[in-house]
Order: structure tokens, then sequence, then C-alpha cells
DNA sequence: AGAATTATTGCAACAAGTTGCAATTAATAA
DNA sequence: TTATTAATTGCAACTTGTTGCAATAATTCT
């Protein structure tokens, strides 16, 4: 397995990475760089996305891996998956912290949010119905305060 | 045009066609039984359902234009599309009322929802964002107190 | 009713994501 | 270190949904 280092965490022996070993998985060079790609990701980051940056290196790796590690890492909990509307869904390191967003139908725009807004709805849905709901990254549409005026 | 009554609303005046028509819409046979599909489905409907019942009837019909006219409805706002996480996204018109959605994502269970619960959220978004959020008809993942325990 | 206009359709190609299966290879045992 | 075993991968085929474009047909005008 070749090196795969050079950015910002040389060799993230607290990373997305060490934990699937730690789980059980298997190490290899294919989910070491997709790993790399999304935890070196500035924001979100989509599949395709991850592909273009590992191919590069690797040009043997095939799109269906990607999507399989990150349903592994899904499942994990390890990254959170968001679709934001714009045709690719979204990916998301849960160690970067959870966030939500507003889309805008009209103009597109994309509005953070704090986590906070959901804490009420979690807490109504685990009260009236007993449900844990996975509100770690969430997309919710309408129109915004521009396009509404 | 063929007759493609039979169901409960046999001409349906006040139906979602009917409203189409009034928006400046033309009138086809297609859009006549992928509509009537619809509002004859008893709560969500595919758009491989609503294919699958109007090429019965008329055999020369191509999906594209059963999405085309879903397109057509979401953006009037007569249906609300939701996935609820079966590889098949959801149809269901306006009309018969807003609800929403707890999606377990250990035993696949629909738990059914009140409109009310995301009241709260909505001005909560209203107020702090000047978000105008179209919750309509959404589906929240998670696990359900059977799954928990 | 017949001609003109243009929305709508069917088609075929495409995009994003999924899946079964044989080949590969990481981890483990010898 | 080599052999064994089973997880993982690449590949190709598939599913769901989208889109450009020429042909069709619903509506409007005369």
């Amino acid at each position: 397995m070749q090196d795969h280092a050079g950015h910002t965490h040389p060799h993230d022996h607290n990373g997305l990475l060490t934990q699937l070993a730690q789980a059980g998985y298997r190490m290899t060079p294919q989910r070491a760089m997709i790993v790399d790609a999304i935890e070196n990701s500035h924001n979100h980051i989509s599949a395709e996305e991850i592909y273009s940056s590992v191919v590069t290196r690797y040009p043997h790796v095939n799109i269906s891996t990607v999507y399989r590690t990150l349903d592994l890492l899904k499942a994990k909990g390890l990254v959170t998956e968001t679709d934001l509307g714009n045709g690719r869904v979204s990916y998301h390191p849960t160690s970067k912290g959870h966030h939500h967003h507003l889309v805008c139908h009209e103009c597109q725009a994309i509005i953070d949010l704090e986590e906070s807004v959901f804490i009420e709805l979690k807490s109504k849905l685990k009260n009236q119905y007993g449900f844990m709901a996975d509100i770690e990254h969430l997309a919710i549409f309408g129109h915004c305060s521009k396009c509404i005026s």
C-alpha cells in the first residue's frame, strides 16, 4: 500500500480508516484514499468528487467501491448523507459536527442552520412516538426570505 | 380522447386535470390517465405504478411523460413528493391532506405523523430565518420504539 | 371546418446509484 | 514465509430518473 498522505492529517490515526479497522473491516488502499478524500474535503463532497480525487492516484478504482465504502461509513454513523437537491447526494464526516440546511426552491440558495433548531422536534418525536430520529444532516426545502419579498 | 373513467371519480371536474387546464396547460389523454391514477391511488403511488396503471389502457405512453407530469404537478403544488427510502419516490395528491412519516432504518416500519408535529419547527424557521419551509410530506429516518428496546 | 402555432410527447441517450458474481487480496493460521 | 479463507473489488448489467430533439397533436385563429 502506497503512502496516501500529504494533506492536513498526515497519518490519521484517529480517523475514519482507523475506526473502520477497529470495527473489524479490512484496510485497503481504495478505502484509505476514499476516506482521505472525505476527511480532506472542506465541507460536503459527492461520490463523483471522491471518485475523481481517488482515480488520479489509483486509476484502477471503480466508482462502485466508492458507493460501497460510503454505505459502510453511513451504516457505522461515521458520515452523514444529505440530498441538497442538486442532482448529487452530499457526504460529510460526522466528526466535523452536525449541521443542517435550508434550501431555496427558487434561487437554490443554501442557508446553514445550527443543530439546536431541531432539538425540540427530536424530543417531541421521542416523547410522543418513542422514535429516535437520526437528524444529523437535514435539508429542508422551501422559499428563502429574498425570494418571498 | 377515449373515456378513462371507471373509478371513484368518473369525471373529476374539480380534480387535478381541471386545475392544470385552468392554469393554461393542455389536456391530453396521457395527463388525464396519469392524474386519474394518482387520484385513485389509496395512499402513496410511485412513478412506475402510475406508468403500469396507464400503460394497460394506453400502451403508447412513455414513462418520461409520467415524470414530466409529476414535475408539473409538483411545481403547481398539486402533489407532494417523498422519498420513503424504498428505492422509489412516492407521490400523493395535496388535496388529500398533508401528512408525514417516521421511517425506521432497522425494520423499515413507516409510522404516520400528524401535520401538527412540524408547526413549531415551521414557525421557528420563519421567525429566525425568514424561511417558508415546504413541509408538506416529510420523511424522518431513525429508529422506532420496537427496534430501540 | 381547416390552417397555424406551439405545448406536449415519444424516443433514445444519458446520469446517478445499485447489485450479482467471479477474481483479487488483506488478514489469519500454519 | 507460505497457504488458507473470506472480505473486498472490478466489472457489467441493471434501476430510477432526466433531458435534447424531432414528431405529434391540443388549442387558437381565420
